[in-house]
DNA sequence: CTGTTTCTACGAAAGTTTTCGTTGACATCT
DNA sequence: AGATGTCAACGAAAACTTTCGTAGAAACAG
């Protein structure tokens, strides 16, 4: 039985995997473009990829040379975690409290508090 | 002229800054009481509230020969620096996003529902 | 074919965080 | 006073993260 517990990215990793989220499929030169701002050099950002490929949070396909890798972790389930983290470290355990600091810290759209208005709705019926 | 710019504490740091905000004004031993289940030595702990001290992170009374410590940064501002960090390295700087995510994925009673709702309604208010 | 570019792989250095052993000062108890 | 326990200080080791130099293979251009 293989554990199926997934290290927490560290900062740089995700860096990447943001990349690899929100553009699919790529190669490191691809991911190492879209991080330029950032400073760092091609070779670092390759290391990155590798370490994470080893440690099992990116896949890859070696059949091109250029290997192309993907993201081994569902976008969703890594927000879940690291605001489960961050509501204990920070918020005693209280998700409301989270979310007060979210909304007066940065402004969001009516549209987005109009959904975030369902969410409430549809939260509260299901509980009731 | 000096910077006021504080570092970003680290994730032992936070569990200490987290003591200190709960408890008040505690000596090293009073911390690791309450950080017991972590498993970590005295000295560990001696060690790193010297440390943040010496960022800014914590501040100190010398007069007893027992230390006592305190937060130096207000439990508020570190929940706002560490949610607009999370904002944007994972939910691609929508707050929105973060906040649905949180709302999904714990469980928040219907008063603590029902304040949400105010602060939705006191932002709609407030930016028309 | 030869030189240039582009890639992976490797390894090691630099940086950061976390850990604790040891020491000496101070306090307390008998 | 002497033994015992608690504390801050220091230093260094261990663990982890981030960085990049270098080397060799593959692709490509002339």
């Amino acid at each position: 039985m293989v554990a199926k517990k997934l290290p927490k990215p560290t900062e740089a990793e995700l860096a990447i995997l943001q990349v690899l989220w929100k553009q699919g499929p790529s190669t490191v030169r691809q991911v190492q473009d879209c991080l330029a701002d950032r400073g760092t050099g091609y070779t670092t950002t390759l290391k990155l990829m590798q370490i994470m490929f080893e440690k099992g949070l990116l896949k890859r396909d070696e059949s091109e040379r250029s290997h192309v890798y993907t993201s081994a972790v569902p976008q969703t389930r890594t927000q879940k975690q690291l605001v489960s983290q961050l509501i204990d470290q920070v918020f005693d355990g209280s998700a409301q409290q989270l979310v007060m600091q979210a909304l007066s810290s940065r402004k969001a759209s009516a549209d987005e508090l109009a959904e975030i208005r369902a969410l409430l709705d549809s939260i509260e019926r299901g509980q009731s």
